[in-house]
DNA sequence: CATGAATGAGATTTCATTCAT
DNA sequence: GATGAATGAAATCTCATTCAT
């Protein structure tokens, strides 16, 4: 059978088209006739498939938070030298967003959620949790190796994370700020210096 | 005069309303009956001082980053030294974030509207812009002195912004995540460590 | 002014619509926009004045409530002989039946709901108390002066109110049964002569 | 033949599962998917074997109304007396009303529906025709042994019915009103001696 | 200036019905 | 016969905006 699972399909190719009408459209300002336009079905299959509107965005944020997340943990396993691999991380954050800006702003969108509906907060909350593990792992490589300094991982997991967001959301306000490139190796190259032992 | 814009202070009023309501119901879950209702003003004549929704909205974004940019300049002439002036400056700013958490959220709200909104991009951008040179003129200081290694004080600001921001956003998401008070103190540290000359 | 209560007047003329429409329709098969229509008003103006459709319902069954009960309380007081008056009350009973045939359907459509909205039940349930003891005055005035056996007279109104519904309902059902007119004076007779001392 | 029927046993599985449907959700608040998942079938089918959603419950009513018929003609025929006959017809209704309290109520439902369709009346003036016919022997036998008085046996037929039906509505609305086995008693004895021969 | 009744476009959602499999 | 995915009409409800008073 070439048909394992209509429904899963479906439902991803609905997800996938309400992800390009909050770049399009806005978060807000998009309808569920849009997305059944642009996923090129009808209104009502929608509904079939998701409880309602709510049901459809946790379905997306899950699906974007999922898919920053993989990225993430692509090959670093292969490396030894922890000063390597933390530079690595740190480019492939930054590439996230440089390559799927839409992407990493349809993510963006839903920060303005978390006051009104702890779903949303929880799901992004846990999100930076692995995010912050990932980075800790690396982190205490070095540390163990004596590489890196003694300081606390998760802390400074925090701090650089913090530096790739920031970053970013200044590069995604103007783009023309900084040439993104160069400051991204400037900025790699700070986190790791701020962490090597003299 | 001893009447100093009845005009001017109604508007105030409406743009001081919305911002509640924004931190009540959310950024896209008020209407203008809930602003009139938290102003105490009927609908109506909040289109007589606000062209529409809209206007009223960039009112808003006008409003709060004002606001968050006249803390920042706040007494820092009255010191000397770099180090402590850097320190306060990154102090004030993470005080902005704690003491005016909702405040700070509805700003960051505003964010998702970059894709849909020049204006609102721009105004951002330049609200950064600004940021960025009180930070640059601090760095500035303590390059000429020598107390601060020969960065490029702009990148350096962005990278300073970056963490800060970067920093309140996983509080925002999740404050049980560390101690805020405790991190701010060792990113400050970090921060300025990273700058220093050896 | 003659302007006294614009908005009581409003809700009045969408009520009355409403059931115009509900005659019309069919309980379950008229719109907003049906009432809309039929009261000349837009949509959202109902919306503006009642809750939701549920609310503009409540209201609906509360004056066609209060309006079959404000019949039955007539000028009875003027009569003096218990029989008499007991027979008024029923030849009133049945004419707001007689005359108001689409009204009285109406109220009965109500019924439908009494299993799935408490607050419904409950109204019928107190106009009911409301008619029982109207009858029941009269009843007690005449087993007082001797004239009626010593029933209890609230048993015996809800035997009365269930006869004149029960016939009005079979004459709903098929108004070529039996001849309207005759049916009432004849069960009339029954009922008096069943309570008459012997 | 052992396959009696497989269509029709399919059909009453899903008139049932209608009745379940209408009792537990209401009237207009149940859909064909909730039919189909009472019945544990598919949707689709439900539409192979009714027309449509109307004429499934034309097929409802059908079985409401016969079944509700059918318990009336249960054994009456072996007694001799009429007094007694009489009264044991008026207890087999009140008991149906008390013992299929929600099965009486779907029955009820479609009176709301009179108005608007037409088949629906007649299959409901049609039962109450049976219905009035069954007690009006009931009547004549009696009249015919000189216990009954020379009423008119059809006109005491309704109005035996019309309490019937009243009461029960009383008792539906509100089940506090009155304690229903000593009213049903009540109400008996009162029908029945309002046809005795003095 | 100020009010709030009124409008109407448009959004979400439900659901009877169809039909390919 | 049987399924359930798919459709699309229609319903309720919200809300920015207008405007007579």
């Amino acid at each position: 059978m070439t048909k394992p699972d209509v429904a899963q399909e479906r439902k991803n190719q609905i997800v996938r088209a309400t992800v390009d009408c909050i770049s399009r459209y806005g978060y807000h300002n998009f309808s569920m006739q849009d997305v059944a336009k642009t996923a090129g079905v009808s209104k009502g299959i929608i509904h079939y498939y998701f409880l309602n509107k709510d049901d459809l965005m946790m379905s997306v944020l899950g699906k974007v938070v999922s898919d920053i997340g993989n990225v993430m943990h692509s090959d670093m396993s292969a490396l030894d030298d922890p000063i390597k691999k933390l530079e690595i991380f740190i480019e492939v954050c930054f590439d996230i967003v440089r390559s799927t800006r839409e992407y990493y702003q349809v993510n963006m969108d839903f920060w303005t959620q978390i006051n009104q509906k702890e779903e949303v907060r929880s799901v992004i909350a846990k999100h930076y949790v692995k995010f912050r593990k990932t980075c800790t792992q690396v982190l205490e490589e070095g540390v163990e190796k004596g590489v890196f300094q003694n300081v606390n991982p998760t802390e400074y997991s925090s701090f650089i994370i913090a530096s790739i967001d920031g970053m970013s959301l200044q590069w995604l306000f103007d783009d023309s700020a900084f040439d993104y490139d160069k400051i991204v190796k400037q900025v790699t190259s700070w986190i790791v210096s701020g962490i090597l032992t003299k």
